[in-house]
DNA sequence: CGCCGGATTGTCAAGATTTGACAGAGAGCC
DNA sequence: GGCTCTCTGTCAAATCTTGACAATCCGGCG
């Protein structure tokens, strides 16, 4: 399995990077912001699958930007505070933080947290998610995440369309033909075979929304197939 | 009434000897276990009253263990850890201890606690609890609280409004499908799937009554979501 | 090679259908 | 009676389907 990503927030650099060093030689991958604004832009655009907290933000109340996170997901947090305040420390666990440390602290210690952390809430989640290139179907939430330079966003798509989606993204390169498609995406129907191209078109212009352009071609005479096609 | 039966989990064969002893003579009945694999055995099997649990075991974390049990019963466990590390001590807390002994300990003291905690838990309430933004769920006592700017406040919620508020906030950002919904918080009843929509609307007045708008979000074609949709 | 014609696919909009929100009523149950 | 659960009906909005027409593809032919 693909190691984790860790979002370090920390405002001194020093800390940081002793963070991240021994967060790497653990073999973790990392990646750090020094406000919670940018915090949580990384959290948009990487969904990191732990996030190191320090509580002491230039710009942001440590607890605000937990809160923040926690209104679009259920990423583990580890509050890193400077005091050994116990009613910081209760109220960071109480907000949903999975784990408390104060500074000054043993990065081993950290990291062996993290670990725990994240082994705790692996597995808690079914949490299917399947991609393909710059798309992302998150299968049990229903929802359709598009990656583009400014970020992610979720695709604001039908039931069917949805279903288009899954089917392409989970086999990528197939080729498709109507009946199949009918079949999958569209039960308890009995709509001809060019009714899929409608929602094909739909999709199609969905997706180029939002900058993923190209991903569906029509095999004339079968059906469709998913894939981006390269150059030429 | 018949004695307790506790749960030794321990694979210092000296130490777990030692506590069966001052237990027995207490008069619990005791059975152990000396790893995780084998103590969750046991839970299943025997249904202890209590289990007094090493945080240290060989096959297992004992946050993980406590995890695992916590997943099937509301079985009161004492956690006993070999350092005193006060971040240990909260997070098995958290996750549902009910008390902690460090070691080196005073085995009279932990006799004196299991004594404690049974008192405290017989026929009380255990204390599972579920929280996702302001709302908190509390699954043993039935009781379901939205923090507002006012303080705390109890919904009065109705059994089947309950059920469906433990789903959601047990799974926040996952879409249920009515029927899901239907099997997991109308049992014994082949109602509609158009009813779902009527408790949905009542659960939704209620938390709106209390301040929580906008949690539950419809998913055309599909079902409910949980999960304040914010602007980002 | 370039053009033609049939077949296939893309686009669009209107109409049909489905869906969700909500209010109200009947039934069962203390 | 009061409470809860279930069902029905209505309305508006979202979605699906269809058919017409434009655009494109592809093989064959001059």
């Amino acid at each position: 399995m693909i190691s984790s990503l860790v979002l370090v927030v920390e405002d001194d650099e020093e800390i940081a990077s002793l963070l991240e060093k021994y967060l790497a030689r653990a073999g973790y991958r990392t990646t750090k912001a020094s406000t919670g604004l940018a915090a949580l832009a990384h959290v948009q655009r990487l969904q990191p699958d732990l996030i190191l907290l320090d509580v002491g933000l230039p710009d942001m109340d440590g607890f605000e930007f937990l809160t923040k996170v926690r209104a679009q997901s259920t990423i583990p947090v580890i509050f890193v505070s400077a005091m050994d305040d116990s009613t910081d420390k209760l109220l960071g666990l109480k907000l949903g933080a999975d784990d408390y440390v104060t500074k000054p602290f043993n990065p081993q210690e950290v990291v062996a947290r993290v670990g725990a952390v994240l082994k705790r809430t692996r597995g808690v989640a079914g949490h299917e998610v399947i991609r393909h290139d710059g798309i992302e179907v998150q299968l049990d939430s229903h929802i359709a995440i598009a990656s583009t330079e400014k970020g992610r966003v979720e695709l604001p798509l039908t039931a069917t369309e949805f279903r288009l989606l899954v089917c392409f993204v989970r086999s990528p390169f197939k080729t498709f033909e109507r009946a199949s498609l009918l079949d999958a995406c569209m039960p308890e129907s009995d709509a001809l075979d060019r009714t899929v191209d409608t929602h094909i078109a739909n999709l199609r212009r969905k997706l180029a929304n939002f900058g993923q352009e190209g991903y569906i071609k029509a095999i004339r005479g079968i059906g469709y197939r998913f894939a981006r096609s390269t150059g030429v």
